[in-house]
DNA sequence: GGCCCATTGTGATCCCCGTCACGAGACGAT
DNA sequence: ATCGTCTCGTGACGGGGATCACAATGGGCC
């Protein structure tokens, strides 16, 4: 699936690149076999929708995918942008209630399907990979309680997307450093994100390149006043 | 500490109520003897505290805590409001990050303590005990991504306000019906659990009861339009 | 190239709700 | 009864940001 940079002799039941992966490292036997079908998602493809019956949770192995929630008045916030080696659908499959967003391919992905009694059963056989999803869960627990404070507890909204900067920056860190990063998400996914209109977010832009805080270059961006930017997100 | 009021035989390692408790329920030998020690705290006592990092967990078996946010600038947001049979501080004990809440007595309340250490040896050794806390932190995910929602999917203040009325309710229910159930809330409480200022808090009660979608008797309140105002709460 | 669609930029307007300021009850302590 | 403290009620004011309405840019695709 990808090139074993690694030197180290690979065992045939670990083929897969998923060294990272926290939760299906010890899988085995026709578990595994499953999670060998790794299916590719193009862009925008919807993996599950929100209030939907959960069938199982999928296993993200490449790309991004974003969860978004939805209110019948037609808003909608991110919930969270899940990366590499992230399980989605874990908390609705264990706790048997409908999906509480949809997600949606961010970018071209790879994915396994794993069925909720397989993992079920799966779980029921290893303690250990047990333990593991408990502290996936709280993993999701603490994103989900760090939204709640970024969205409530700014003062502003200049405060919120300084706090969203620097948490990308944070993130695709290890790429470039001085020439800046790539900025994937469009004005309006970046909206929804800190929950703000569309229109703030490219004022926002605008203020903070103004005052040189920020440079961009197309989808490139550089932080320039990084400790401005932090007094920023803290106010 | 409690009287019993179910007459069917009491096992020797079961004295205490916990006939609900979805965790420690099969607990048994040295661990159990712990969870025996029940301490009692009275309102305003501080369980732990924010950024604090966790010793333990607290198995809440009688009374109420609310779990708060700060930010530097002083503001906060109540992330939820726990009840019997919840544990709290799991998803920090388990992936071994600092606290992201202060756990804060509302009223008083028994509870045990339990060390990370004795409920990490406890849950490698009891594979059930962890699925269910796996249950239970899939839960906490719940409600807080159901709490992001809330706060940033709502169009108004108003609309907000009055999903967390029917929230109220609907955790009140079983107590009275037609005369209405207790908010032991103050104004500033609901504030902080909705994200909007006390003030505002006071006005959209006033107006609610204008409008005669609610009824106020001190601290009783009665739904008198449940459809309004669950259309309110969906706007 | 030229077209189409998505994204970005910007001004004008409006209104919700936070903030400030103050007063009124309610309750307990002394 | 006289404080002090906590909560609730209400008015006035101002601003931050949503919303609307366009224009401008850009990038893929034929």
């Amino acid at each position: 699936m990808q090139v074993q940079s690694d030197p180290t002799t690979v065992d045939a039941n670990r083929r897969l690149d998923c060294r990272e992966d926290r939760i299906f490292r010890d899988l085995s036997s026709e578990a595994l076999t499953r999670l060998e079908s790794i299916n590719v998602y193009h862009r925008r493809a919807v993996l599950f929708a929100q209030d939907e019956t959960p069938q199982g949770v999928f296993f993200l192995r490449r790309g991004r995918v974003t969860l978004t929630a939805r209110s019948e008045g037609g808003k909608s916030v991110i919930l969270r942008i899940a990366g590499p080696s992230e399980v989605l659908g874990l908390s609705s499959v264990l706790s048997g209630v409908p999906f509480d967003a949809t997600a949606e391919v961010a970018e071209p992905s790879e994915l396994s399907f794993v069925k909720s009694e397989d993992l079920l059963r799966f779980l029921g056989e290893h303690a250990d990979a047990c333990i593991r999803v408990a502290q996936e869960l709280a993993r999701d627990c603490h994103i989900a309680n760090e939204q709640i404070r970024t969205m409530c507890l700014s003062a502003s909204m200049a405060a919120r997307f300084a706090k969203f900067i620097l948490a990308s920056a944070a993130r695709a860190n290890g790429s470039e450093r001085a020439a800046g990063f790539q900025l994937t998400l469009t004005h309006g996914e970046i909206a929804k994100l800190i929950g703000a209109s569309r229109e703030t977010v490219t004022r926002l832009f605008s203020d903070l390149e103004r005052k040189r805080l920020i440079e961009r270059r197309g989808t490139l961006l550089a932080i320039r006043k990084r400790a401005r930017l932090e007094e920023l997100a803290r106010s």
